[in-house]
DNA sequence: ATCCAGGAAAACG
DNA sequence: CGTTTTCATGGA
C-alpha cells in the first residue's frame, strides 16, 4: 500500500473523477476503495481528505493517469466566465480529466452511441471478459481490454454476446482499420484538433460526438467540445436559448454549439463541457 | 406499450 | 447537397 499527500494548491476529487461518466471500468466498493483496469494494471484505490492510498501501479502511473500534475485551478480559471458554470466548478471541485487509454477509449464510444451509461459499462466489461486477459487480484478476477488484434480476429458469435447490436460491425471494422494501436496513437497526438477530428471520424462507427469524446479524454486536446442530448439541453436552456426544443440535433447544430462553446470558455472549453456535464441535474 | 439513452450510417429527395 | 429513417438493447 503506497500513500500519496495532495497539496493544498491541487484539488482532486477522485469520486467526482471516476463517476462523472468519463471513464467506464471503475468500480466504488462500499467500504470506499475504487478498483479498476487501466491497461495492464489493476489499480486499486481511496482518497480520504488529502490523502490518496493506493496499490498496482508507482506513484508516477497515478500522478499521470489522473492528470495531478496539471494546475486544476489555473484551468478551471480560465473558463470560469460566467454564473452557471461558476456553479458547475464550485459543486464540481477537484473533477480532473484522466488520462485513458487510447484504443479503449475509442471502443468505448462506439459502444457508447444512442445508449445510457449503464449499458455501456456493461459492454466494454463484456468485451474485456470475453477477449481480454485476465488478471487475478485480491483473488478476483479483473480482465485486460483487448488489444485491436483480439479483436479483429474475435468470432462473430463470441462478439455478439457483447450485445452491442448494431454497433458490432463498426468495432470490427475499427479493430481491422487500426492494426498497430501504438502507431495510431502516436499519430493522433501529433495532430491538431480539426485534423484529430477528421480522422476519427473516417473510422465507422465514430461521429463528431465520438470523435470529441476521444480525443478530449484519449489524447488532452482540452479545445474539443462534445456535444450529447444532456449537453445541447443545458446549452440551449443557459446559453444558446434560440436554439430549437425538439431533441434533433442536426451537423450545423453539433458545429455551432461547439464553437460557441469554444469562443464563450476558451481554449479548454472541453474541460468546462464535463463540469457541465457532471453538474446536470436530471 | 412507448419513450429514452454520452449517435451514426444509410436511404432519401 | 441537407434531411429523415433505421439501427439493437434494456431500463423506466
Amino acid at each position: 500500500m503506497a500513500l500519496l499527500q495532495l497539496q493544498k494548491d491541487q484539488p482532486f476529487s477522485l469520486d467526482l473523477t471516476l463517476s462523472c461518466g468519463q471513464v467506464f471500468r471503475w468500480d466504488k466498493n462500499p467500504d470506499g476503495w475504487w478498483y479498476g483496469v487501466v491497461g495492464n494494471h489493476v489499480i486499486k484505490i481511496r482518497q480520504d481528505g488529502a490523502a490518496l492510498s493506493y496499490e498496482g501501479v508507482p506513484e508516477r502511473f497515478i500522478r499521470h493517469y489522473f492528470s495531478l500534475d496539471t494546475d486544476l485551478n489555473a484551468i478551471t480559471a480560465s473558463f470560469d466566465c460566467d454564473p452557471y458554470i461558476h456553479s458547475a466548478i464550485v459543486q464540481c471541485r477537484g473533477l480532473r480529466l484522466v488520462r485513458q487509454p487510447a484504443w479503449e477509449c475509442l471502443v468505448s464510444y462506439i459502444c457508447a452511441t444512442n445508449s445510457n451509461i449503464p449499458m455501456i459499462r456493461r459492454r466494454i466489461a463484456t468485451i474485456a471478459q470475453k477477449f481480454g486477459t485476465a488478471i487475478e487480484f485480491e483473488g478476483k478476477h479483473f480482465y485486460t481490454f483487448p488489444d485491436p488484434s483480439s479483436l479483429g480476429d474475435s468470432c462473430p458469435a463470441t462478439l455478439s454476446e457483447c450485445k452491442l447490436g448494431y454497433r458490432s460491425p463498426y468495432v470490427l471494422g475499427t479493430a481491422c482499420d487500426i492494426p498497430d494501436e501504438k502507431k495510431w496513437q502516436q499519430t493522433m497526438v501529433s495532430l491538431p484538433y480539426e485534423q484529430a477530428r477528421r480522422e476519427l471520424m473516417k473510422l465507422k462507427g465514430v461521429g463528431p460526438k465520438a470523435a470529441d469524446c476521444i480525443i478530449l479524454f484519449a489524447f488532452q486536446k482540452y479545445e474539443a467540445f462534445p456535444v450529447d442530448v444532456w449537453i445541447r439541453r443545458i446549452m440551449r436552456e443557459h446559453y444558446l436559448k434560440t436554439l430549437s426544443e425538439d431533441s434533433a440535433l442536426t451537423g450545423w447544430e453539433y458545429d455551432a454549439i461547439r464553437r460557441f462553446a469554444r469562443q464563450h470558455f476558451g481554449e479548454h472549453c472541453g474541460y468546462a463541457q464535463e463540469y457541465l456535464y457532471a453538474a446536470r441535474e436530471g
